[in-house]
RNA sequence: GGGGCAUUAGCUCAGUUGGUUAGAGCGCAGUCCUGAUAAGACUGAGGUCUCUGGUUCGAGUCCAGAAUGCCCCA
């Protein structure tokens, strides 16, 4: 074994062993290790986006991801580990039009099409590259050059096969309706993609505007909007008909005029200063004709103006009179088709106004100075009546940021009419983790639209829809059947990916009436490129018995914001429409990582941390224990500052318990081929069996949380054990690694602690692939005992090279003994209620007492403690343990209701049983303690109570340096004799010496001289412990006198003593 | 506007079917332990368990309402 540091770099280990798992090809053993296997374990990857690096938030995912199936792997179970990346779609067209500097898509026509395809497919290529090498920084171990990439011909020509099928069932169709639009991206954008990424908190510049009703001169209909540019789509204005309205006169530049608005919003609509002239239903307004604020205009020649009743309308802001544009709303346009009434659609796909607005023809609606030539008309045509700035959420392009405006477009959907509820069924078979995932997938899956599946952009699938003039359209499911079909365009197209602009050559025959019919020239939602993966990657086309061996996917994990709606929607969506059947039986959602102070982390706020910065600050073994151990259902604070926590309190604990046990192993000559003579020997010391059930009852634990995808508490169960570990094996056991001679004790200790760091190794694997590595590396294969060593004491035949290439450690049942595992834990309790006692008492542990008086509940607990006494001696630092049975000089009692049972038993007379039992006397509060004990019955308050409807406590009295919880009391006896005194002494300059044996840097195994001057009393105490402290120190002698030239010297007052201490290494 | 979740120490969070003195980690103060330990132990300071009402012998826990925050859907 080589020599272990402790002041580790763990980020330089990362690196060192990344280069040696390259350097031997470990990565692709791994893959192949469990080829053979006849079990399965089937993980689909979500493809992560190849638009940008990674962040250390793909981190948390991939973790899980990596984890899982390095579990499996350790089990023996044969897996795919395939890596996917997310290629198509409106976000990468973005990135690229930002490089070239385009602001429409008219700069993307006018560079060609071909070539933005180009670029879009090779900054996939660069991105995928990137996060590959990100991710095998990070540990990830997958089949990276397999990844899919769903701009794969396979992905596209899947999701064809799955549009046939919805095709097939009558699910498509083409929609004509008011769609959110982006007017910089030139497309509609889905409700999908709206909801959450979507909504920002603006300010808008609303309107209030005047109406004038035809039949009544002078008289006003007052609406309100937040988006003037509608108003010359205006067609018809809206009244609740059980609403209250008010008319009310106001003074306008001298002249009176008369406006109607609703009572609930009168206050704050109108200006200051009016006259109420008289109240009217909603329903009495309905039918009045108005003249509309831009009736002048050519697209507005006919078209009469009224007031219509609606349901929806509220006074809650506005005015409650809403102005209806059927062509620039959903709801509007909604109440058109119900009245008959016009449509005006202004804008075109880049929200300029058409032919037809007058001055505003070829205004684009999103500047502001569009806005204010609205506004001065308005004013010009006496139909303004103030204006208002007004913060609400409005949507915005997800990708761009540009504000949406809601335009009348065509646009291609999937009917969710048949297969919502089949859904709803499909994702109840589903296992969510966390829990609420199925409530809210299922909320979605209720309120949810029918899908848009059509963008009007370049890059991303070809929907594979021939829409002919006659009104037949149809959709092409495979290359073959496109083949099979065209009638012109094929040999362009041959050898080309099926994208634009290539794939539009093809043209086919209208089955009805025969027109040559070219593919609508919309891309699809991207939605569609993840979702089928399940399909796409699984050879579902082309070998259906591969992809019943591996569908559906055993586990699934991604963020889950957002993704109820998108990933798990579409996966859901087109594996109902195509099997009826889950595409994945688990899935597990993750939270949002926060910065270290609970703050989103944006670039823009300085906050966010680059994921190669992390891996070199803190490592990535780190970075994944932060993940892996964090409850996955809330948000993580990550930054540096709990890194640095989990290196110190864990990491470095383990790696110090590690680089003890190398440290003495290695002086000692010990090997791990020693294991199994030693295997009888530690049968007899109570802490190697007590840590070794420990360990088995870990193996446990975390197999079984790992099975059960609850990996946090796999995390922590690991850690607890590291404690126990490191601060009750080790401390414990430490004389036993120290002492000079090797027998069979020492022999015990070692195989002991070494299964120990071995298995953990083993179980840490999955989360610290480089820690576990490091570990497995000088504890096994450098000590040769990857032959020798197994956890049952045998020998293995295989030499097994890697951690990652070994098998899950497996419990042994015979190891485990709950019992000695509870009394252990007794132990340490009491011990530290002792030290808490010495506290008290102002003795340091290093002075020695005598006696150590216990007072326990149970007879089987006092049993336990004096068979492990002499842990609780050494520990305390105790001479003698004392059971006290009875009460004592040392204890008063205290006697309570047992509230729970008396409680169901007397109801509210557990209040006089209360009240009496805090009023006795202390004589009786002893008797009554001595009757719980001799488990008699008691009467207080003319109730019998049985022994168990009393809690009995031991407290100590006045004067005695005590602790106790839950029924356990610890007192120490605080008085020293003279003798006890030069012993604390002797361990006193013991401690000192060592220390300055440290200072000196001598080597643990240096034998040293002691010189020492000092008082009567240090004198007394070398001459009654010089032997102890000369062994204790690895001194060849003791001797009095000033120290020569060249030693480590210190002169201190030790407990009142002048002592001056010199070691020389000899 | 509708629905869901949350609110516990300075910060981040646990808290079992309602039960006796509400916990942990970090941070703070002091003491101690240590030839593996940059770790650890003990003690202390720090809580109107968001508020109001109700059910109950008894509420952090159950119910209703309010406030605040987050999420989902309009």
């Amino acid at each position: 074994m080589e020599p272990v540091s402790t002041r580790p770099s763990f980020v330089e280990m990362e690196k060192r062993i990344l280069q040696w798992w390259h350097d031997e090809g470990m990565i692709e053993k791994y893959l192949h290790r469990n080829d053979a296997s006849e079990r399965r374990w089937s993980f689909i990857d979500g493809p992560i986006t190849a638009n940008n690096p990674m962040g250390v938030h793909h981190a948390w995912g991939r973790s899980y991801k990596d984890a899982y199936q390095r579990f499996h792997a350790m089990l023996g179970e044969k897996q795919r580990y395939q890596n996917g990346f997310d290629c198509q779609g409106l976000w990468i067209e973005v990135e690229v039009e930002k490089e070239h500097g385009f602001t429409s898509k008219k700069d993307i026509v006018e560079y060609g099409v071909d070539k933005f395809v180009d670029e879009c497919k090779a900054r996939v290529q660069r991105f995928a590259d990137r996060i590959t090498e990100q991710s095998i920084r990070l540990g990830y171990w997958m089949d990276w050059d397999n990844s899919y990439y769903t701009n794969s011909d396979e992905n596209n020509y899947t999701i064809w096969g799955f549009l046939k099928t919805c095709f097939d069932k009558g699910y498509i169709y083409k929609g004509h309706d008011v769609m959110p639009w982006c007017p910089r991206c030139g497309t509609g954008i889905s409700e999908h993609e709206i909801v959450t990424d979507g909504y920002r908190e603006v300010t808008h510049q609303s309107v209030y505007v005047k109406f004038p009703l035809l039949e009544r001169p002078g008289e006003y209909l007052l609406v309100w909007t937040t988006t003037p540019w509608t108003l010359p789509g205006n067609i018809a204005a809206a009244v609740h008909p059980d609403l209250t309205y008010q008319r009310v006169q106001q003074d306008n530049n001298g002249i009176a005029e008369v406006l109607y608005v609703s009572k609930g919003a009168a206050k704050v609509a109108l200006k200051p200063g009016y006259e109420e002239l008289g109240e009217v239903k909603g329903s009495d307004l309905v039918g009045l004709m108005y003249r509309g604020p831009f009736d002048e205009l050519p697209v507005a020649q006919g078209i009469e103006h009224r007031v219509i009743e609606w349901k929806d309308v509220s006074d809650d802001e506005g005015t409650g009179i809403v102005h209806i544009a059927p062509g620039c709303g959903k709801e509007d346009f909604g109440l058109s088709k119900q009245f008959g009434l016009p449509v005006i659609a202004p804008v075109n796909d880049e929200g300029v106004y058409l032919d037809g607005f007058g001055a505003l023809s070829s205004a684009n609606v999103g500047d502001t100075a569009t806005r204010d030539a609205i506004f001065e008309q308005l004013r010009d045509k006496r139909f303004m009546y103030r204006t208002q700035q007004y913060p609400h959420r409005y949507p915005h392009c997800w990708r761009c940021g540009t504000e949406l405006i809601f335009r009348l477009v065509d646009e291609w959907f999937i009917s969710m009419d048949e297969l919502r509820e089949q859904i709803a069924e499909v994702t109840k078979q589903i296992r969510w983790i966390p829990e609420f995932g199925l409530a809210r997938e299922l909320d979605w899956l209720k309120n949810m639209d029918d899908w848009m599946i059509s963008k009007k952009r370049y890059y991303g699938l070809a929907l594979p829809i021939y829409n002919c003039e006659c009104g037949h359209f149809e959709v092409i499911g495979s290359e073959t059947e496109l083949k099979e079909r065209a009638v012109e365009g094929w040999d362009v197209f041959e050898g080309h990916s099926p994208h634009k602009p290539f794939i539009d050559a093809v043209k086919i025959a209208c089955a009805k009436c025969g027109a040559v019919v070219s593919r609508i020239p919309d891309v699809g939602n991207p939605w569609l490129d993840a979702g089928i993966v399940p399909y796409a990657t699984l050879h579902y086309r082309d070998d259906k018995s591969y992809w019943e061996e591996w569908f559906p996917a055993a586990f699934i994990t991604e963020a889950f914001p957002g993704q109820f709606r998108n990933w798990f929607y579409s996966l859901l969506t087109m594996s109902t429409a195509l099997e009826n059947r889950p595409p994945f039986e688990t899935v597990l959602g993750h939270a949002m990582v926060r910065d270290e102070h609970g703050a989103e982390m944006h670039k823009s706020a300085g906050n966010a941390i680059w994921f190669e910065d992390a891996a070199d600050n803190m490592g990535v073994d780190v970075m994944r224990w932060l993940f892996l151990r964090h409850n996955p259902a809330n948000n993580i604070n990550f930054g540096y500052a709990q890194a640095d926590e989990v290196r110190r309190s864990f990491f470095l604990t383990l790696w110090n318990t590690y680089a003890f046990f190398v440290t003495y192993a290695s002086l000692d000559g010990w090997s791990p081929a020693a294991t199994a003579k030693d295997e009888e020997q530690r049968a007899e010391s109570e802490l190697d069996r007590w840590v070794l059930s420990e360990l088995h009852q870990l193996i446990e634990t975390v197999t079984e949380r790992l099975a059960d995808f609850d990996i946090a508490a796999a995390g922590k169960a690991i850690e607890a054990f590291v404690d126990d570990l490191s601060n009750w094996y080790v401390r414990r056991s430490r004389r036993r690694f120290w002492k000079s001679e090797s027998d069979a004790d020492k022999g015990a200790a070692y195989a002991t602690l070494y299964e120990c760091l071995v298995t953990v190794a083993k179980l840490m694997a999955p989360f610290t692939p480089f820690l576990s590595e490091e570990m497995y590396q000088n504890l096994v294969v450098a000590a040769d005992g990857a032959r020798a060593f197994s956890p049952r004491g045998g020998g293995t035949s295989e030499f097994v090279e890697s951690v990652h290439l070994t098998d899950w450690p497996v419990a042994d049942p015979a190891r485990i003994d709950r019992t000695l595992s509870e009394e252990t834990r007794l132990v340490m309790r009491v011990a530290s209620l002792g030290r808490a006692a010495r506290s008290k008492a102002a003795i340091k542990v290093r002075q020695p007492v005598a006696e150590l008086f216990v007072k326990l509940p149970t007879a089987a607990e006092e049993a336990a403690l004096e068979r492990l006494a002499p842990q609780l001696l050494e520990e305390l630092n105790v001479r003698e343990l004392r059971i006290v049975r009875d009460e004592s000089d040392f204890l008063r009692f205290e006697v309570k209701p047992n509230l729970k049972l008396l409680g169901q038993k007397y109801g509210k007379d557990v209040q006089v049983i209360s009240r009496e039992l805090g009023a006795i006397s202390d004589e009786r509060r002893s008797e009554i303690a001595r009757a719980v004990g001799a488990r008699q019955t008691v009467e207080i308050a003319g109730k019998t109570l049985a022994p168990d409807e009393l809690l009995v406590n031991g407290r100590e009295k006045e004067g005695f340096a005590s602790a106790g919880e839950n029924g356990a009391v610890v007192i120490v006896s605080a008085e020293l004799t003279p003798e006890l005194v030069r012993e604390g002494l002797a361990r006193e300059i013991v401690h000192r010496v060592q220390n300055l044996r440290k200072d000196a840097g001598f080597e643990i195994a240096d034998r040293i001289r002691v010189h020492f001057t000092g008082d009567d009393e240090v004198r007394a105490v070398m001459s009654e412990f010089g032997e102890y402290v000369r062994q204790e120190t690895l001194a060849v002698e003791v001797v009095e006198g000033n120290a020569p030239a060249g030693a480590q010297v210190e002169s201190a007052d030790v407990d009142g003593h002048a002592v001056t201490l010199g070691v020389l290494r000899v």
